[in-house]
DNA sequence: CTGAAAGCGCTTACAG
DNA sequence: CTGAAAGCGCTTACAG
């Protein structure tokens, strides 16, 4: 019923092998007989068997995008962005996009192996980072290829790696308000933990040391003064809506108080005013080199893992101003 | 170097063709030679070959999810939701689910052709309704199956659909208003077209009527007056948000001087104070009903098509109050 | 209840 | 530059 290889070698009058080395590209194959049967198939509509050229090549031609396993996924704008991007990279590359989700590391992993085991893709794009987990043990134990977006803690110089440079941006948010004229401000976060905070955490601290203002770090779980603070360096845009509507409450105002600057650019960044002055991370970026270095993994299993970092953008803002 | 079908065959002193049965629990076999078999691939650590079954058996064991051709699929938390719920419930399946997204109806379109031309899915769920577009004309007109997650407004009988009863929901938060003592309501929206719109505010309208309250539309792209309402119902919780934000603004207070009402429980409903009250849609049932629908459509193709209405549920926050 | 065989639609050494 | 053949790992009528 539907048209295969053999259909279109009948047509163009040549053995399926060459229909084969044709679609390919094979250079071996002349020119002319590549017309002859670029014509037949589209004549007769041809389209190959996805499933027969897995089990011939013995790839899949897929790739899996892992998720964190937390609840809260659906909140941050950011996994949806960069599916999409991935998927996108991804078509450019004749490769389709599969999922694997989960609540815990256990149906994660699960997931993985089976994804893997049963050869319904070739390798994986991780969506977090930070310390290792099963699923990233299992992927280095096996020698399975696989990109992680985020910076790895742990045996991260054997891990490919997207990200931007959260240190980096931690700095440039802390001279941006020194530009402005503030000398004391705070770094804003609602955890201790996890890459990201370290890295812009410790951006900041060190911008705020070598231009010899003053720092604190304040933590939104528990009751906080803002004290002198002038600005504020805030972890993420989500956060930093939830810190301007708690200072209002207090009768502060944002930005003729105190300055507020953010990162990541999401949803959240120009969804009420004062508009966030954030940083773009360039999510779009982030996915679409995800998947270029997957595909040369694939393509090169033994090149050198390495790290690709994607430049970010401040978003000035109203959240922002100079004293 | 992978453990097949033939190795664990050998291993239990059987033909390859009665392991495969085994697998598939075929009746036929009994159960003695089944639990060799069982035995035999547990020792083997086999897995099947996937790209082999579905060459062999037609099936694709995949299904495509396909997002709306818009840009701002991000900022709406429902994807992310949805897409976690169905490939929870794929899983449970035994499916794997590859994603079909783009900026523009021809993308999608090419995607959602390569995708079933190669058999690398067997049918598709789709995430937005309405109007028929070209992905769903070339669907019906091919007898691809496929569920629809929304309405159709074409061809509405032809088509399994998923949703939640849009208009049930607007006439409760109507009647809920009522209930508090308000006698003024007003409609809120952003836009003036699509399914969901039209549902919502058929539901207030008539519950308006039914009362015997006052009720008005207000557009939120033009300057607007609240004039003597008392109430909002607003179409959704972003922009819920933005419109008590604009409130504030003016000196009217949330819930103190209007309450206000709106749909989906997303994050934003829960970001900043006044929380929201606001109906949960359910998204985690959308995308399990959309999933069981889909392999029953994929089983028999030729069943009925149905609608699946899946209830929701008013979570009374901050935003509300009786006058 | 189980086996032997053909076939799904490709790819790829091997020949020439 | 191209063909003939074997093989990838399953499934499934057909026999018995």
């Amino acid at each position: 019923m539907a048209v295969t290889i053999k259909d279109v070698a009948k047509r163009a009058g040549v053995n399926p092998s060459t229909v084969s080395r044709a679609i390919h590209d094979h250079p071996a194959i002349s020119d002319k007989t590549k017309e002859k049967v670029q014509k037949a198939m589209a004549e007769l509509g041809y389209s190959r068997n996805s499933a027969a050229q897995m089990l011939a090549s013995g790839k899949a031609g897929a790739i899996g995008v892992v998720f964190p396993p937390v609840e809260n996924k659906s909140e941050q704008p950011f996994f949806m962005k960069i599916l999409t991007a991935i998927n996108e990279e991804a078509r450019q590359n004749e490769i389709t996009v599969s999922i694997a989700s989960g609540y815990s590391n256990d149906t994660l992993l699960s997931q993985v192996q089976v994804m893997y085991q049963e050869k319904r893709v070739d390798g994986f794009i991780l969506l977090y980072a930070g310390e290792a987990d099963d699923v990233r043990n299992y992927l280095l134990a096996d020698g399975i290829p696989f990109v992680v977006v985020g910076t790895p803690v742990e045996r991260a110089n054997e891990i490919t790696a997207v990200d931007n440079d959260n240190k980096l941006m931690g700095s440039e948010a802390t001279q941006y308000l020194a530009s402005l004229g503030h000398k004391r401000i705070a770094f804003v976060s609602n955890v201790d933990s996890g890459e990201v905070f370290h890295e812009r955490y410790l951006g900041f601290s060190t911008k705020v040391q070598a231009l010899g203002l003053t720092g604190q770090l304040l933590r939104t779980t528990e009751e906080f003064e803002i004290g002198e603070a002038t600005a504020l360096v805030v972890l993420d845009d989500i956060l930093a809506i939830k810190v301007i509507q708690r200072l209002s409450e207090q009768g502060i105002a944002v930005p003729q108080d105190i300055s507020v600057i953010s990162f990541n650019n999401s949803i959240f960044a120009s969804l009420i005013h004062p508009y966030l002055t954030t940083f773009d991370i360039n999510i779009t970026q982030l996915g679409h080199r995800s998947v270029q270095k997957l595909v040369h993994l694939l393509a090169y299993p033994e090149d050198y893992r390495e790290k690709v970092t994607v430049p970010f953008e401040l978003k000035v803002r109203e959240s922002t101003k100079a004293v």
